[in-house]
DNA sequence: GTGGTCTAGACCACG
DNA sequence: GTGGTCTAGACCACG
């Protein structure tokens, strides 16, 4: 069976990273219950622990919150979510941009090679 | 002091990264030694065996290579250099689009995206 | 809407506090009838479970008392409240002096501190 | 024996209180090695789980910072210290004086029932 | 049923 | 030796 993690990154992180894309995505809409710790843990063939965790952090950034014997919910925030996805974007494009100016590429490069990447995918 | 090392990340893949670009950018030269393992350590405040790692990794990559008693030095493979730096520019690429698009940014919003971080930087 | 329960407490004692404050203030009047467990738990948004629970606390700290048949009133026992609210007052001072002081400030910052903390209050 | 923990609050906050407590007080200084978790976990006769808890909170608020295969060190940035004291002393005031608003006392009341409390105390 | 906390103990990368 | 992650599983308060 191929394994659905990766070891490059703590799973915790990449579950984290997982559904908190399907929320900015609006995948998992604002408002909805998340499955139980148990049923993700199942899901996912991780411990309730680290489920745990998860939520530990998601609620962290402030895009679910617990309800007290009810379950976690993705908030109704929608202007949250919005600020989290734009600061996502953000962190990527900085670093992004450094890795290739560490590299030594002008900023003309950067956008060429990104555009030719884009449109090469395209064409194959 | 402030920290040199991040610790988001091993601080020998830190060092492999910052060597590596060096090399890359042609601000250490193709035949030029590299310093001592031992100065290394002093320099960067690590312990030894972490530039040994260092040195290896880099070995691998086929950048540098050691000669029996005299140290570690660039190569002199110009060609080889160059595949090295597109290699880690498409990597870079590679990753930044697909974490944009799992945000579910569309192409036109990843490129303009990187316009305006850049020119955003300059007016300020 | 906006979240009416911190989840930092239960919400049982949330409801006791909030209640008790109510009573201890005089906005709910001695011999006053409770409303119903049911209305109190529509109005709160809460399992009628809670509301019996937030009673059982009430009447336990002297200040409700239930007549069967009939419902939950405010105790007449003047006296009996005022008690409740020095306890309370002292609890809260108590406490407080406490935190302040494991943190390190001297009786002279306590004091100065809460005033100086009213006073720009009222400035802003 | 007595238990060293009360059960009002988990064990990891209580923990992080106490920790940070010492540190904003300067009983463990900026730059101290704090023991290793396995030592602390003796110490305070938990399970290395719990500690690691801690210092992620602790790590979290920016008053110690863990070095790679080093341990965890309390920080050097006495300037994030002292804020940190400010915001914690910040906390209790506010909720202390809502709370006291919050049973009717006014102002004056507020502030003469912390004096005549801490007169009382040195009295006895 | 739900999340929250905790123990016991394992394995790992890193330095 | 050090912290970081994870499993397995328990118990609890809360609603």
């Amino acid at each position: 069976m191929a394994e659905q993690f990766s070891n490059a990154q703590p799973i915790y992180l990449q579950l984290v990273q997982r559904i908190c894309r399907q929320i900015v995505r609006r995948e998992v809409q604002p408002g909805d219950k998340l499955p139980s710790v148990r049923d993700l843990a199942v899901q996912f063939g991780v411990n309730p622990n680290t489920i745990q965790r998860v939520n530990m952090e998601l609620e962290r950034m402030g895009i679910v919150e617990s309800r007290r014997g009810q379950g976690m919910f993705v908030t109704e925030d929608t202007k949250q979510l919005n600020i989290i996805r734009d600061q996502l974007r953000d962190e990527h494009i900085t670093r992004f941009t450094n890795e290739m100016r560490e590299l030594g590429y002008t900023e003309e490069e950067i956008i060429s090679g990104v555009q030719n990447f884009l449109r090469n995918e395209k064409g194959q």
